[in-house]
DNA sequence: GTCTATAACAGGATAGAC
DNA sequence: GTCTATCCTGTTATAGAC
């Protein structure tokens, strides 16, 4: 592992659990195992070093849904699969989506431009073209529009993880207690979502 | 309008624009029209103002919600409404919701010890109360599960308005089309809550 | 209660030896 | 490429005059 992979580790780790305002390039280095000094021979500024963790992590907050959508499953097997994948990849990386949605309001123009020059784009147009089927076959409700299906799916699944601390507290839940209705919730999502998708 | 209201909405416009972390207390004040000293006069430090802010933000943000579940209307014309006046009041405060959850993420130890002593309960007592009959006359389905019905609601309503440039990015939104958006919202959620809710 | 001035410190960034 | 030492700026917070 080169130093400028671990610099990164080190310093997706530091972001994403402090967010980039309160984020420490003191604490990077510790983290990275090397000196403070050295960060800055590798990333120039710490707007240098965020501009890569957040180029990794918007990539990876998409790469689980846009697979899904690649296979050849039959259709509501696939809204279910992406349901539990996402759900899943969220579960192990908590602290990812309310980082990209931070970063996101704190600079919006700075990351579009970002994210236009690096030709990122949310990869749903499996989802879209598999909408458009799936009305003409008469399985999919004629007036749902593909992008509240994202929002839908995205929104019920990543709720409860970006709000964990107020989900536990309002339901009085101790950990074990929160996992397992994160876990519930897989299931629950993807009727909702099947349900609203189909034709009646 | 006394010197501290002035300086608490002043510190609520800044911390909601930019969060605590990137809040600076200089700029508190100059929204506020006075001068830093006097500032640390009214409230000893940045820590205790935030206490302030995020207790009236808090109590702001379950008021709209609590208020519904109050009224006499049939059961399924309040989630409606619920719907209606929740995405109307988050439309009308989109930084809010992303204040409170990265507030409670960034110290949720202190937060959740803050709400007890201040007896905030998020008020969805009526709406749990209205579940259980709904259930007994057979207008509610039977397995449904209340804590799940919150945080659809909640996911579904406020992940649009806190990934606003997300949202505007991934569908080519320009800022109107985008404010259509969470207008037809309400009317897709109202409706996939309730159908979700309703006896089969 | 309100102001000015300043302390005390921490942050990111740089220079230069090795 | 890696380190130590240091600069410079901006931060919160305080002291003290009015």
């Amino acid at each position: 592992m080169t130093t400028e992979d671990k610099i990164i580790e080190a310093a997706e780790t530091e972001m994403l659990e402090c967010g980039y305002d309160a984020a420490r390039m003191r604490s990077i280095a510790e983290k990275a195992e090397i000196n403070k000094g050295l960060l800055h021979y590798y990333f120039k500024s710490k707007e240098a070093l965020l501009t890569r963790v957040f180029q990794k992590t918007f990539s990876e907050i998409f790469k689980t849904l846009g697979e899904v959508f690649e296979s050849d499953k039959p259709f509501f097997e696939k809204i279910e699969l992406a349901v539990n994948q996402y759900s899943n990849f969220l579960i192990r990386h908590p602290r990812l989506p309310l980082f990209i949605i931070s970063e996101m309001n704190r600079d919006p123009a700075k990351h579009r431009a970002r994210m236009k020059k690096a030709g990122v784009n949310p990869p749903f147009g499996g989802l879209l073209k598999e909408l458009e089927e799936g009305k003409k076959k008469g399985l999919v409700r004629k007036d749902l529009k593909a992008e509240h299906v994202v929002l839908n799916m995205i929104g019920l699944i990543m709720f409860p993880i970006i709000a964990k601390p107020m989900v536990m507290f309002m339901n009085d839940l101790n950990l074990a207690d929160y996992k397992q209705l994160l876990h519930d919730r897989k299931k629950i999502v993807s009727e909702i979502l099947i349900n609203d998708i189909k034709a009646k």
